[in-house]
DNA sequence: GGGGTGTATGTTATAACATAACGGGATGCG
DNA sequence: CGCATCCCGTTATGTTATAACATACACCCC
């Protein structure tokens, strides 16, 4: 996929949903797992959404079609995107979004603006910290790098 | 009390939660803040814990005092001691842990083993991430960077 | 078809984490 | 004194998350 820090510039939304929708379906396939009906509707939202939310807000958009309207749903579901890539949740928020680029096989790394609550998605790379814990000889399985601040909209302007 | 982890290699202890109730101390006075008894005495308790520790079992230790039996008072003595940095949030975990060099300014990161529960905190260093995300413009105020894995005991040991 | 297996869903109940809001007591200061 | 500020105590509630159990359905094998 093209570098673009999906995030804090517009872009067309439309299409990347259905074509977000249709990829992790045939990625399901290829898995050999299930895309069910509450997990893809709950993948849409997400994906129509663009933000963050929490599993609540998600269970209330499904619950409003008929489709579930108790946490466990909710989380389940959401654990399965999370599972397969195509949600990451965001700890700091305690929410979940719907991956920018789910076609990499990625190390997701999340900037969050505490002023409008926009969250980017870009790439971690492995720095001085992966390698001082591969030095300590502890395993690592999965890392969490969130930063918090403020978008380039979000800045106080300087002063005319 | 003697053999706690910091990090995951053994060390003496006692001594380091009295250097550091000090150096706290010392600290606050600078500053022009209070160390009240209920923050010290939560700050002592997450430094003889050195674990992460869960806000509610922070406040039963307090209660067990009579140092305050209701969650504002751990919560607002939490507050306190990670705006002073004495104590960090564990994100991943939604809990906390006193932190293991109060002395530097710094950046923590962690590594949280999923067997055993031991965080070890780490110097995070600006990777690239930092740097993309000041390409885009965003201005990170905070970072949360946490890993998650096997510590060196729990890794299971290769046949003989 | 009958029966076993596995996965997903539905539901109840509760655990675990967190904060808003109000009042009171101590302290410091003009 | 009158007032502001900070800290603490308490009530009440809000928010996030999961354990545990029950049901439904598809699939496979005999």
């Amino acid at each position: 996929m093209s570098s673009d820090p999906i995030g804090f510039t517009a872009h067309d939304h439309t299409h990347c949903v259905k074509s977000a929708l249709a990829a992790a379906q045939a990625v399901c396939i290829q898995r050999g797992v299930q895309m069910t009906p509450v997990r893809l509707r709950t993948l849409e939202i997400m994906l129509e959404e663009h933000a963050a939310m929490g599993a609540y807000d998600v269970l209330a958009r499904l619950n409003a079609e008929g489709l579930g309207s108790k946490p466990p749903v909710a989380y389940r579901a959401l654990g399965f995107l999370v599972d397969q890539g195509f949600v990451h949740r965001i700890e700091r928020l305690n929410a979940f979004i719907a991956c920018a680029h789910p076609e990499d096989a990625h190390n997701p790394a999340f900037m969050i603006c505490r002023s409008c609550g926009t969250v980017a998605e870009a790439q971690a790379q492995s720095g001085t910290f992966v390698q001082s814990a591969a030095q300590t000889g502890f395993q690592i399985e999965q890392t969490v790098i969130e930063a918090e601040g403020l978008c380039p909209s979000c800045q106080p302007q300087v002063q005319p």
